[in-house]
DNA sequence: CCGCTAATTCGAGTTCCATGGAATTACCAT
DNA sequence: ATGGTAATTCCATGGAACTCGAATTAGCGG
């Protein structure tokens, strides 16, 4: 991962509003959220969440899929721990892919 | 972990600079690196890396001790390790305390 | 006490970011 | 095509962050 990569994740995280937004995504898992649902989740303006998710999509954070008329949005967790793993210096340590995927 | 104290730890990690400082002390290890070295490896002005230096203290990812006249910086490992567990979700995965500790 | 090195704080300029109302595009249903 | 909902882009405006030279503080050695 490159130093730049990384830095700006870092900064796309690092703000109140989208770091909810990343977390609720997280929390939502492979299934995603539309963009509206989002929205009443983390109550703010739909143009100020657009520019936020714009921003999380452009570092590659979410991931955004068309159905019909709603967007879903969804964390991408590859590049989530990629991120981890280099703040980490390359410590690998057996992360799951996906969210918290209990059990089996 | 609160979700403020995260996001600006986040914020302090996305910045080229302060990302590279602290990774440049991930590396050092628990023996740390006076202010002079990291000057040394950053390659900013002093007055420049001092800001830097104080936000990530400020957020506890860097801790300073002082010895005689040299400021001893060192990465602060369990804040990190909270930071990432964060992002996570919570999903503890038995990551080291600190530096990459080969063996015993 | 005086000088020396380490590091921080002061001060100022520039740039970038966050926010949100209004206008606009995208897509489907009838 | 028309109407309707989903979501984005346009645009303006505070405000905060980054940078760095100069001045300053902290602590040792002689």
């Amino acid at each position: 991962m490159e130093l730049e990569l990384a830095a700006r994740q870092l900064e796309a995280l690092g703000n109140l509003t989208r770091l909810k937004v990343f977390r609720t995504l997280v929390r939502a898992g492979h299934d995603g959220l539309p963009v509206g649902a989002l929205q009443q989740r983390v109550d703010v303006p739909a143009s100020t969440l657009s520019h936020h998710l714009r921003r999380l999509i452009h570092t590659g954070l979410v991931v955004q899929e068309r159905q019909a008329t709603t967007l879903i949005c969804r964390a991408a967790y590859p590049a989530m721990n990629a991120l981890i793993d280099f703040l980490d210096e390359g410590e690998h340590r057996g992360r799951s892919a996906g969210p918290a995927s209990m059990s089996t």
